[in-house]
RNA sequence: GGAGAGGUGGCUGAGUGGCUGAAAGCGCUCCCCUGCUAAGGGAGUUUACCCGGAAACGGGUAACGAGGGUUCGAAUCCCUCCCUCUCCGCCA
């Protein structure tokens, strides 16, 4: 969420932003300033009104430990008429408080300068490209390898769980587990504190990395214990240091973890879900950074490379995208999207994500750090996919396919195996 | 899951209705003294919000696990929930 202040003081900039992120309702700027001005009346109000009261119960007390019973029965009458007064005014404070923090949250981040103005996926930037893509007539997609060698069992995924939840069977389950410790082992060379999180988060934790309100959609809940399954290892490493103060030497803190990750993904069809596309559990290596705000575009950028670092040693073309302003989500400040070319399939996809989420997530969960003696500063944060498992196993499926239907083993896994071919 | 104990500031820990936003100790910061790998003296040291101020800062309100209640007044009494510890049960 935004500062309250810096809308008031940025309105205008913010009303771009809302825009820009193509959401329609540019009225809550100027709900949440009214509600915002409504509510430090009140406190004002009910300040005083206590401190006044605060004074007499003092009297009060002065005047019992005397024993002046009268004078202080005298005192108690007014208090108590102040006392409904009280309750009345901190009922409408925290009312409003509500009501303004309420439309707070339905305020999305404000897009970099840096990043492109746009309303669909077309007005999105290529950033960078690597690579050379293949395009062999005889490269079959993944699922048709997997279904071949018997490497992803889909059919019992469904019987045992539902659609979108396979089993990994073999040199594919094996593959998965590499490239798990090879995206680990990298992240920790490069300075990253490996961590192992829970899977179920609760309510708190979904709303400080802003999967509540709006998109509880994409969670499964555990309605019993008021549990969420995580969509994404974001959420609980981000969580980490919720309601903390960080001593300023302690930062950047920067984290990679592992975790399966859970998405209901509702509405989704088609060629997008073929295959290992798009599926309800799959596993990914995330890496998050908490960073001082003057940081946090630096960060960002070596975020994106350390990603692209790791397509580039599996030898997979990919390309980065900027993202517009419409394409970008409600949190991000700035995403590049990194998308790995699947030759089988001849198309790009999604195998990261890296975002600067500046304030926003840190504001909610009031993750800050002390700067020098005194000062008290909201940190940044940052995360990004390093990288999302699936679409690289697919990626390397059909890459590494030979005309002969064998698949190679890319060079930087060899130490994960005792053979050359899966 | 059953029984019991408990949750106070960065830490340890006092506090059973008003003089406690919180004793004392430790830690930390600054200053003074001392000139040497010791020690002593003094000051400061939670957070959020509101008001005033360019700022330094000043005034106010709230918070002693969370929420609610009793009371003129609650860390202190009552209720609900959460968490921690001990014992039993169960268990990878």
């Amino acid at each position: 969420m935004l500062d309250i202040n810096f809308i008031r003081e940025h309105t205008q900039k913010v009303k771009d932003a809302i825009r820009n992120k193509g959401e329609k309702n540019i009225s809550v700027v100027e709900q949440v300033l009214s509600a915002d001005e409504q509510w430090r009346s009140v406190v004002h109000k009910v300040d005083t009104l206590r401190s006044e009261s605060n004074a007499k119960a003092k009297e009060i007390g002065a005047l019992m430990g005397q024993g002046k019973k009268e004078e202080a029965q005298a005192i108690i009458q007014q208090t108590s008429e102040m006392k409904e007064e009280i309750k009345k005014l901190e009922e409408e404070v925290k009312e409003l408080r509500e009501e303004r923090d309420n439309l707070l949250l339905k305020i999305p981040n404000v897009p970099h300068p840096s990043v492109p103005v746009g309303a669909t996926e077309n007005d999105n930037q290529v950033f960078n490209t690597w690579g050379k893509e293949k395009n062999d007539e005889w490269r079959k997609p993944h699922w048709e390898i997997v279904e071949h060698y018997g490497w992803v069992d889909f059919e019992r995924g469904v019987k045992v769980t539902g659609a979108g939840f396979p089993f990994y069977v073999g040199p594919v389950a094996q593959l998965q587990r590499a490239l798990i410790n090879y995206f680990i082992n990298e992240a920790v060379k490069a300075g990253y504190i490996e961590l192992q999180a829970p899977y179920f988060v609760n309510e708190d934790s979904a709303r400080g990395t802003g999967q509540i309100p709006d998109k509880e959609d994409m969670m499964y809940e555990i309605p019993r214990d008021e549990f969420f399954a995580i969509p994404t290892a974001e959420v609980p490493v981000t969580n980490f240091h919720r309601d903390e103060i960080l001593p300023e030497k302690e930062i950047p803190k920067k984290y990679v973890c592992y975790t399966p990750c859970w998405r209901r993904e509702a509405g989704s069809y088609g060629k997008d879900v073929r295959g290992l596309n798009r599926l309800h559990q799959f596993d990914k290596v995330e890496l998050v950074k908490i960073v001082k705000p003057e940081n946090s575009y630096e960060e960002l950028e070596s975020l994106r490379k350390h990603a692209e670092g790791l397509l580039e040693a599996l030898e997979l073309p990919y390309r980065t995208l900027l993202m517009c302003t419409g394409d970008m989500g409600f949190t991000q400040s700035k995403k590049y999207d990194l998308e790995v070319w699947s030759p089988g399939q001849n198309r790009w996809l999604e195998v990261s994500s890296c975002s600067n989420f500046e304030s926003f997530q840190a504001r909610r969960m009031q993750l800050r750090y002390r700067k020098g003696e005194k000062d008290i500063e909201i940190a940044h944060t940052l995360n990004g996919s390093g990288l999302a498992l699936p679409r690289v196993v697919s990626a390397i499926l059909e890459a590494y396919q030979e005309e002969n239907g064998k698949v190679r083993i890319p060079e930087v896994l060899k130490g994960f195996f005792d053979r050359d071919y899966l």
